[in-house]
RNA sequence: GGGUCGCUAGCUCAGCGGUAGAGCAUUCGGCUUUUAACCGAUUGGUCCCGGGUUCGAAUCCCGGGCGACCCA
């Protein structure tokens, strides 16, 4: 121990080494048990008024990982970091002996430790525990990335969470924020007599959305099955058998790319209203996300990348047809054939309209290219064209259309709601068509879910449902960029 | 899928054709009020990988890997 050591494998030799020392000199180095008295910013905010130099004779216990050692001779200061923030260690070498020294030479930066002793403010004015005995709780092998410019390398911080945890507070904070904002939305849901009901993961058929699903197999069963893409056909069941008011928050499956706006398992809330459409959903969406937003955030004027973001109601309301006419100057109500849609989208370099067999599918491609990325304030967009929207009852007065509408905020489709079909035989031809194109080759086109229409022809309630990106409702009130800064572990390749 | 940029010590980075560098961390010593402590010393490298050009490559070229951003 007394050679320098310096590679990584070196580093954590010495420490294996400290280890081993500690167990010698009588210390468990993984022990079981600490109680604190207090966490670090209960203490900061009760003592926040102890003057420099002054000390109170009480004693506290806390506990967390060190994150700078400072050693003056026959005096140590360790910052000390919980949780809830960072307290100082004052040590002297009078009060502690044999205990000081092994402070030197056996407690390294990232060790997890426990203290005991009275408090006082020092000269410099920063609280500390002027410490009676301290507890090595957990030795570290690794060593801590830079204390002063801590981890900023994007690769590592996503597949060593946990590093980037430990030295990025703002880290922990996303995190913090994301469990509070889906504890508000169930909170919100639970008043208003949600039942939030667990659907299956495992399927026989992935439907309910567009996607290519994950298959899987189940061995003893000797059966194929997909991750869910979607939890809407089987809350749509449950409301079916009577629950009125049900929703799930949960994990989706999606086997599609990774950007800074997917991730191949993301979460989603979906929620289903018997005897609602798609304007009762508009009023719910609104009202949820402002109340989840004022609940978490306290306000609801926010900045999103350097945007400043309006959430207060009324959002803006306006349809498809509405809404492209005013950004291109086309007016899809006037096309009634192919050929001229998409020529005008042509003339405007709309990409892809091969793929687009009618002219709502090139209205809807223009939407995507030219409008969404204009929707910076949350704005719901009305009445889309049926044959993309295979699970929404039509327009009851547009022909062509369906009563559907997507909320945009900062350009990202957030919420997806339809007044729901409900005409079993109606369904069943837009899923059959659905199928014949994943018969042509569409790996994304869903085949039909007999069940799913079985249980329609029971007999559904008219019912409003919207399904809600929890991920991209984190980012956009935790202003962060990427979908990867909200979810703790998002999927990466391998390294090498 | 296309383009641009990045990858050098445990961490953060410099070096851009001529001996592989700094700060922090590590290790040792000093220091009783530090807080990016300080002072002195010590030490650490598959310069992402493979090939090429060159007397000589971390540096230039080609291919690959991983990542970031932009576009589709």
């Amino acid at each position: 121990m007394t050679e320098p050591q310096n590679t990584l494998a070196e580093i954590r030799a010495t420490r294996i080494g400290k280890v081993a020392a500690c167990r010698e000199q009588g210390i468990d180095p993984y022990p079981y048990r600490w109680e604190s008295t207090h966490s670090h910013a209960d203490l900061q905010a009760k003592f926040a008024h102890l003057e420099p130099g002054a000390e109170v004779d009480l004693g506290v216990a806390v506990a967390g990982r060190v994150k700078a050692k400072r050693v003056l001779g026959k005096l140590a200061f360790l910052n000390l970091e919980d949780e809830s923030g960072t307290i100082q260690l004052y040590l002297e070498r009078q009060a502690l002996q044999t205990a000081f020294e092994q402070l030197k030479h056996l407690v390294d930066l990232g060790d997890i430790l426990g203290a005991q002793g009275t408090l006082k403010r020092t000269e410099r004015g920063e609280l500390s525990i002027k410490v009676t005995s301290y507890t090595l709780l957990s030795k570290a092998l690794q060593p801590l990335p830079d204390k002063w410019h801590g981890l900023t390398d994007v690769a590592k911080r996503y597949r060593q969470r946990y590093v980037d945890l430990m030295v990025n507070p703002q880290v922990r904070q996303t995190f913090r924020t994301r469990a509070l904002i889906t504890a508000a939305l169930r909170r919100y849901l639970d008043r208003r007599g949600f039942l939030e009901i667990e659907t299956p993961v495992l399927q026989t058929e992935a439907g309910g959305a567009d996607a290519r699903p994950f298959v899987t197999f189940h061995n003893t069963l000797e059966l194929p099955l997909y991750l869910r893409i979607a939890t809407e056909l089987h809350l749509k069941r449950l409301v079916v058998g009577g629950f009125e008011k049900v929703f799930e928050l949960g994990r989706i499956f999606r086997n599609e790319g990774v950007s800074t706006r997917h991730n191949p398992e993301f979460t989603s809330v979906e929620v289903y209203q018997a005897y609602a459409d798609y304007q009762d959903m508009m009023a719910l969406t609104e009202d949820l996300v402002t109340t989840v937003a004022q609940e978490v955030l306290g306000t609801l004027q926010i900045s999103y990348q350097g945007v400043s973001v309006d959430l207060s109601p009324p959002w803006r309301r306006v349809t498809m047809a509405a809404v492209v006419q005013a950004e291109t100057g086309l007016d899809f109500e006037k096309f009634t054939t192919l050929p001229e849609a998409r020529a005008a989208a042509e003339a405007l370099g709309i990409e892809g309209l091969e793929g687009c067999l009618s002219p709502g599918q090139v209205m809807n491609a223009v939407f995507e290219q030219r409008v969404e990325a204009t929707l910076v304030q949350p704005t719901f967009v009305l009445d889309y064209p049926v044959e993309i929207s295979p699970l929404a009852k039509t327009h009851r007065s547009k022909p062509g259309l369906v009563e559907r509408f997507e909320l945009f905020v900062v350009g990202r489709e957030t919420a997806n709601s339809f007044s729901e079909l409900t005409d079993p035989l109606e369904q069943r031809r837009r899923l059959e068509a659905q199928a014949a194109r994943r018969a042509a080759g569409d790996e994304e086109a869903a085949g039909v879910d007999e069940d799913f229409i079985t249980a329609l022809e029971y007999g559904m309630p008219p019912t409003g449902g919207m399904g809600m990106g929890i991920d991209r409702l984190v980012m956009l009130l935790t202003d962060s960029a990427s979908i990867r800064d909200v979810i703790a572990f998002p999927l990466l390749r391998p390294e090498s």
